[in-house]
DNA sequence: TTGTATGCGTTATCAG
DNA sequence: CTGATAACGCATACAA
């Protein structure tokens, strides 16, 4: 057990026979250096094992080297593959990231954020509630905090990572319409604090309504519903003219099916799924699923690369919108004609599209 | 655009008429104050919008309030959760989480934790590819600071947050044997960097020896393979013979049915299999996996709450390890008779059994 | 009860 | 080229 509370960088110079000063110039090659004292000062260094102080270090030259980092839960394997991306790419770049989840609630936020800032961080990288209804957030803004927003839509004053959501309902819409589903519902599992699932179902409607087209069923239900089957099918069996649905993520589209097979649906004869979010599972399924792919990693990487970009005195630039694309999957078909109340539409698709949607339809942007 | 730059103690002391040490007494309730002095700091505090500077405190206090968080990947599910078990954990203490990742590469480890230690983190939580053979880890010991490992086995001078992978994978090959499954297989994904992988199989292969049966095939397997399921199809190709395949993971186990669909097999009538994690979709699928089912989140807690203590100059106590629950499911069924080379076993498995095993079967510990 | 002074580890300044 | 010294923001002994 060796004494080994800290070696200061006083330690270094006292051992080399320097000032300090003249010691922190050699370790940080930031100032001229006799080759004598040079070969002194590192070998002090090497032998006494020295490592600077980070916290020395932040108090003097006012900056943590620290970004925070704030997702509703790392238990929702999209956030946790965000903020991989954001630690991979922040990786090499001397800056440590800090963490925070904020379980879905807003006011949660705001205490995160605090927190964040109290421990002052330098930058900001955050998914929240309601980002343009918080009062800590316009305060970092104002401190001159670089902020980066991931998931969100953009907003005002700060930057975000982000695919479009209303654009990816869109085509969620067009899949349906296209093979003649007219009674369709939008499945929300967050949709009072997700702003994402708010979007997704916007677009959709759009497009259903630009379509001539009966408005989408919004279908809201909380935690307790899709982790329970016979829930989620209870709900379901409530709306049993419905051909197809949109869920607002995979997990619930899987869990969608689970429920449909509770109530003797077949999918996709019976009904139709689409999810959204193309988590990687979705393809190893008996029946693969249908659902708008994106890559969370890579907005975490594009958020920590305009961050670092916003650190070293860049520009504020919004990058455009990542991209995303339809995944074809088993999940999706042509209406049962037998389930709608009119028929119209179900019985005579479009001829021009094949029955199967085609892998990979498109890249936005 | 306020100027804002931080405001410190010695800003809300002269604005409240007084020194600074008897702001940081009223404002920490350190020491004595006067009525009068109190309200005057207090109010100078929020009207100035004053927060301490935890890097300030930190220089003084010799403690930066922050844990070290080292996991290999966030993408993977079962870490992303324990992560966020710390963190919940950890939420109100105080502290911070500062979080890095390896992607399940030993030198990265090493790096990761010796930025974290440089970084003067107050205790560290990892899970790495050999805690120890590690330098670092050593090194962080020596100095004293408190270290909390996750999802390894005990290890001499560490305190460990862990499930029995051994017993658990003893449990698997108990399922297997009841059944009457002579030729099985242990399908691993990383087995040179994760314990917890060789681990599973020692316990495998012991149970099955014990029975006296045949050596279960090891079969190492690379990312690529994981996730293409020709690839994997392939290598499963090459085990004709196989009733049962115990996957590393689950994740792994629903890339096998995938494969195995590819080669025609039939889960569980051709192949039996049984994942480990437990993770939440696996209940949903059309076929719900059997696996043994563990909950990474009440590990990171476990974890977070051990390292609290350790913080608090707590005794180091290693508290058992965490419970486990063999999950039935319908992957796993009798083995096929026209699939084994002998027979023997198969045409008669133990009669007192139920083919279907039953839910829930036991909790270790 | 209060304020002054000191030190925590570092770097920048500035005089030698 | 070198080395005292002054911040940085805070808490704490110690003096008043």
């Amino acid at each position: 057990m060796s004494k080994s509370s800290s070696i200061t960088i006083k330690d270094v110079a006292q051992s080399a026979g320097c000032g300090v000063a003249t010691a922190s110039r050699v370790l940080n090659n930031s100032g001229p250096a006799s080759a004598d004292v040079r070969e002194r000062v590192e070998r002090a260094a090497r032998e006494l094992g020295f490592s600077f102080s980070s916290i020395g270090r932040a108090l003097q030259s006012r900056r943590s080297m620290t970004v925070g980092c704030l997702v509703p839960s790392l238990a929702n394997p999209v956030f946790a593959e965000a903020v991989q991306g954001v630690q991979a790419e922040l990786l090499g770049s001397g800056y440590q990231m800090l963490i925070s989840c904020s379980n879905y609630d807003g006011a949660a936020d705001e205490a995160a954020i605090e927190m964040l800032l109290s421990k002052e961080t330098d930058a900001l990288v955050a998914t929240m509630v309601a980002p343009d209804r918080s009062p800590t957030l316009r305060l970092a803004q104002k401190r001159g905090i670089p902020i980066l927003l991931m998931f969100h839509d953009p907003l005002d004053g700060f930057i975000t990572s982000y695919v479009d959501n209303f654009d990816a309902a869109k085509v969620v819409a067009r899949q349906f319409a296209d093979l003649g589903h007219r009674r369709t519902a939008f499945l929300a599992l967050r949709f009072t604090t997700s702003d994402r699932s708010r979007n997704r179902y916007a677009g959709f409607h759009s497009e259903c309504r630009a379509r001539g087209l009966p408005d989408p069923a919004l279908i809201e239900i909380g935690e307790a519903e899709a982790n329970q089957p016979d829930r989620l099918a209870a709900i379901l069996a409530q709306h049993p003219k419905l051909t197809a649905i949109f869920a607002s993520n995979d997990f619930l589209a899987i869990a969608v099916q689970k429920a449909a097979r509770l109530l003797g649906w077949r999918v996709p004869q019976d009904l139709s799924v689409v999810g959204f979010d193309g988590i990687e599972v979705g393809r190893l399924l008996e029946k693969p699923l249908a659902t708008i792919e994106t890559s969370p990693e890579a907005m975490g990487r594009q958020a920590a690369r305009s961050l670092l970009n916003l650190l070293q005195g860049g520009p504020s630039i919004q990058p455009p919108a990542l991209p995303f694309a339809f995944r074809a999957g088993a999940t999706l078909a042509l209406p049962n004609p037998e389930k709608g109340d009119d028929g119209r539409g179900a019985t005579q698709p479009p001829s021009d599209l094949p029955a199967e949607p085609q892998a990979q339809t498109r890249m936005n942007r």
